[in-house]
RNA sequence: GGUCGCAUAGUUCAGCUGGUUAGAACAUUCGGUUCACAUCCGAAAGGUCACAGGUUCGAGUCCUGUUGCGACCA
């Protein structure tokens, strides 16, 4: 391919499935050490990650792109590190929101509900749906560069992850760590099923506080309006409560042993509101005397802090509502009705019977399911829990030990915090979609747990057996992912080789529902950690810091967000703009800058690659192979190439530390400043020399791969593009660049990643040197820019360079070049003794440029400006002064004070120099 | 109520274990038909690093407190 057939724009639609299609096709996304391959060396070190599963009937958003980013950048770095590198990929069944989206499906299109159709079909109609979208998201998951093993890829409800989740479910229930019994869970009267702990949310709403009398027997049912007690009107006890419906299942009044105004009342007896049935007056600690009234309605049936009284004082517990959160039979003639309906009417017959004390507006938190929303209603349910203190213990432990870290630290306290007050797991779902659980019931209700589904009973050998009509918990069969993906339960070569894995990486908001629960599982059910590092990564908000909603409208879809600038540019935008476990603000701006980024990259490019092939066929002069000798190297060549050593160590210790987005910003400040604004435009000057255009191509094509080979994980689409063209024309022009890509393998993908080396030495000098040189350059275009020299003017220059004067001869060229003067007018001295007329005097240091300006040049003005350079350079030297005068200059470090001397020395030239020229 | 985080240029953010004149992108202003790139090039302006103390030779960075915002847990 020759330059021509390049296009002047980056063209990332025409190039991304192809890309993509060719590392597929050439199987690099495989380990390349494969335990299921005759040639398998089991002692190279394989790294490891699973993907978190998204749904499998769901859309990409912009958090999968997110974590697709950040993993596809590590598995590209370890890759191309040398590690048998392996992602596993796959989906989520998502229990209830599959369940859901069907159910809404067949409600639209066939009006028909999936208790008309039953289970049986209900199921296989969500397995139709399976099939039919469950390919979308592993594609748009393509979209983005994902690199991982396809062949691999595992769903938490084929048969493999099955058997583990049967295997798990079996081995916890013969431990003992699996128990089922009426206990107080979140009840979901929507979906009619349960939900853990984690899957209610609390949100702050304005509710109503109702108070209220619980009349004291004896006493009659209806006090005399007047209220107050004298003789025969009854006693009472003042309460509050936020949802009076659930005055229908209470089983006492508590008030706190210590309170005066009540402490009559313990022991005695109370008469539940319409009703009339009696319950006791009770003393805990629990009630807080400054609260309400100072006294609480116990309702254990439906309030987790009243069921943990009941408990204490042995309190009977009364459901008074049924699945759909309707009053059952317990409530009396109440019975139903809808649980806000039974409000309703209770309270206004409660006021009729001259009950109600008042009613007033109050903000409190209210329990909402995390999927549909409406209000969790906490109910007596006869569930299937997990025992989990145990677990947790050992969880626990492998962070506190270090076995496991969590970058960025702080979320090990979240984590330790969580676990230190879990409770057990409720994970029984009423859905039909999902892991049935493997327990079988005889018509003697013994119960048959196998990993096989059983013919007959276990204990009795009746042949009547039913299956429990509950599913786990889809975390449950998550929790597992790690090692239930690669053949868990089985012993199989992958296990064996990729388990434990490397890194987890994923949002931080799901610490709890899907890290800590993995490494429980971990430990419990492989006794390894399932990874050594959680990686957590935050929340996309928009570019207001809102948080992205649907209803909000304020949402970036990924999918248009890649039409319109390419994969790479949302990539490196997710990857540079977050820090670790920190929210990010997205902008489409940003999105363009880095569109603007991959195109600059893909021009460098073009440069480059031009200059190889515009030697090919060209005479090279004198230049011949032995006439590349170190010492024959330019200034720009080594800077350049020293720059690149100190990025290649910035970025590997930025990679060590996670700091990924750190390390992109220094290559993309590396790329566009230090190489295509500086090193490219010098190049351009030493090409046309015959001596050195071979070296120089050269280092163009050193320095282009090495970014490339450092970009390549932030941006794989466009790096790859670019790095075959730049192979092949290596490969097509040997003379230009003799053997430099003999060693590159067919794609970029799999090349090295650039290792750091060892200073030589040399580096500071040529580094300092070339600050110089550029300080020059700025200052002179700074001037001329203020003085409005047109950019196509070249003008000519005195520079009186004192020691430097070598230096800049040798420099002369550059500067001329990049500050626009005119070659055959500079004249570089040592000293001069009287400064040109009608010159505009810049001074850099220790170096004085006079630039003839005939005509532009006012005395008034230049005095101003040097003026105001002398200010300057005076306000340093004072600081200066006072630093090295203070302590300082005993208790520093000595490198640092040489270096602030140093400093003070060239301002006090400078200043001098200043001086002389306003004289 | 408990725990944690954040506060740096007009905006969005970097700033790792304390050590140049606190950086970038976008926006703004000025100037550009430079043979890789206008998705570009050059230049400029823009900051009491929330506030108050403290530690230190030295604090955007560490400690304490205050204010404001946010998250998670209860």
């Amino acid at each position: 391919m020759t330059k021509q057939e390049l296009p002047k724009a980056y063209d990332f639609k025409s190039t991304e499935s192809r890309i993509y299609a060719m590392w597929e096709a050439g199987k690099y996304f495989k380990p390349h050490n494969d335990p299921n391959n005759a040639d398998f060396d089991p002692n190279v070190k394989p790294f490891v990650l699973t993907i978190p599963p998204p749904n499998v009937t769901g859309e990409l958003h912009i958090g999968h792109a997110m974590f697709v980013s950040v993993e596809d950048l590590m598995v590209r770095y370890h890759r191309m590190k040398g590690y048998s590198t392996l992602w596993v990929p796959g989906t989520d069944h998502a229990g209830i929101a599959t369940q859901l989206m069907v159910e809404r499906d067949l409600l639209k299109n066939e009006e028909i509900t999936r208790e008309e159709l039953g289970r049986e079909a209900f199921i296989k109609r969500t397995w139709d749906w399976k099939h039919k979208y469950g390919g979308m998201i592993t594609n748009q998951i393509r979209r983005l560069g994902a690199s991982c093993d396809w062949d691999r890829e595992r769903f938490t409800l084929d048969d493999g992850l099955s058997r583990a989740v049967r295997e798990a479910f079996v081995r916890l229930f013969e431990k003992g760590l699996i128990y089922r019994g009426p206990r107080l869970i979140n009840w979901s009267p929507g979906l009619k099923t349960a939900v853990s702990d984690l899957e209610v949310e609390y949100s702050d709403e304005e509710a109503k506080l109702y108070y209220f009398k619980y009349m004291i027997k004896p006493s009659p049912l209806r006090p005399s309006p007047s209220g107050r007690g004298d003789g025969g009107e009854g006693e009472f006890i003042p309460v509050a409560t936020i949802r009076p419906e659930t005055i229908l299942g209470d089983t006492a009044v508590a008030v706190h042993p210590e309170d005066e105004r009540f402490k009559k009342f313990i022991g005695k007896t109370a008469i539940v509101p319409m009703l009339g049935r009696e319950i006791p007056v009770i003393a805990d600690e629990y009630v807080s005397m400054e609260f309400g009234t100072g006294a609480l309605k116990i309702t254990p049936g439906h309030d987790p802090n009243d069921y943990a009284i009941a408990q204490r004082h042995n309190l009977p517990i009364i459901s008074m509502l049924d699945k759909e959160a309707k009053v059952n039979e317990n409530g009396g003639k109440y019975q139903g009705l809808d649980r806000f309906e039974a409000r309703k009417q209770l309270w206004a017959e409660m006021k009729e019977a001259g009950l109600v004390i008042k009613e007033e507006k109050y903000m409190t938190t209210i329990p909402r399911s995390q999927r549909g929303g409406e209000i969790v209603e906490p109910m007596i349910s006869e569930q299937w829990f997990v025992k989990i203190d145990p677990l947790a213990e050992a969880g626990l432990a492998a962070v506190k030990d270090g076995r496991i870290k969590i970058v960025p630290e702080r979320f090990e306290k979240t984590y330790y915090n969580w676990l230190e007050n879990i409770k057990d797991w409720c994970i029984s779902r009423q859905l039909w979609w999902g892991h049935r659980i493997p327990v079988w019931y005889c018509h003697e209700n013994h119960m048959t747990v196998t990993r096989e589904d059983p013919k007959q009973c276990a204990t009795c050998g009746s042949k009547e057996i039913r299956q429990d009509d509950d599913v786990l918990d889809t975390w449950f069969s998550s929790g597992l992912w790690p090692f239930s993906t690669l053949g868990w339960p089985e012993e199989t070569p992958d296990y064996k080789y990729f388990y434990p894995t490397s890194y987890m990486e994923t949002g931080y908001d799901i610490l709890f529902f899907w890290v800590a629960r993995m490494i429980m599982s971990g430990l419990e059910y492989t006794g390894q950690i399932p990874f050594h590092t959680v990686y957590l990564h935050g929340t996309i908000r928009d570019e207001f810091g809102q948080r992205m909603s649907k209803t909000k409208g304020n949402g970036i879809d990924p999918l248009i967000i890649m039409d319109e600038f390419g994969t790479d540019a949302l990539r490196f935008t997710l990857l540079v703009g977050s820090t670790p476990g920190n929210d990010i603000n997205l902008s489409v701006k940003k999105v363009e800058a880095n569109r603007n980024f991959a195109n600059k990259l893909w021009n460098a490019g073009r440069f480059v690659i031009n200059a190889i092939e515009g030697i090919r066929d060209q005479e090279l002069g004198i230049s011949s192979p032995n006439s590349l000798i170190p010492n024959s190297y330019t200034l720009a060549d080594s800077w350049i190439w020293a720059r690149l050593q100190q990025l290649i160590r910035d970025v590997e210790r930025q990679f060590q530390n996670f700091q990924y987005g750190q390390a992109g910003q220094q290559i993309y400040d590396f790329i566009w400043s230090d190489f295509a604004d500086w090193y490219v435009e010098i190049a351009k000057g030493q090409m046309q020399n015959a001596e050195s255009r071979k070296q120089t191509v050269e280092t163009l094509a050193r320095v282009f791969d090495m970014s490339l080979r450092l970009l390549h994980p932030f941006t794989p689409f466009v790096t790859e593009e670019i790095w075959g063209h730049l192979r092949s024309a290596i490969l097509e022009s040997p003379r230009a660049a003799s053997d430099l890509a003999k060693d590159w393998p067919n794609a970029l993908i799999v090349a090295k990643f650039p290792e750091p080396r060892d200073l030589e030495g040399w580096e500071e000098e040529k580094i300092a040197d070339f600050a110089l040189i550029q300080e020059i350059v700025r200052s002179i275009r700074n001037l001329r820019s203020e003085k409005n020299v047109a950019p196509s003017k070249k003008i000519a220059a005195f520079i009186v360079a004192g020691d430097k004067t070598e230096l800049l001869n040798e420099q002369a060229n550059v500067i001329a070049s990049l500050a626009g003067l005119d070659q055959s007018q500079i004249s570089i001295l040592q000293s001069l003794k009287d400064k040109p007329k009608d010159s505009a005097a810049l001074i850099v240091g220790s170096i004085e440029i006079y630039l003839p300006l005939a005509g532009m040049v006012d005395l008034a003005n230049e005095k101003a400006r040097l003026e105001k350079e002398l200010k300057e350079a005076e306000s340093h030297i004072q600081r200066l002064e006072t630093l090295l005068g203070s302590d300082f200059a005993n208790k520093a470090p000595a490198a640092l004070i040489a270096k602030e001397r140093e400093k003070l020395a060239a301002y006090k030239d400078t200043a001098e120099k200043i001086k002389t020229q306003l004289k």
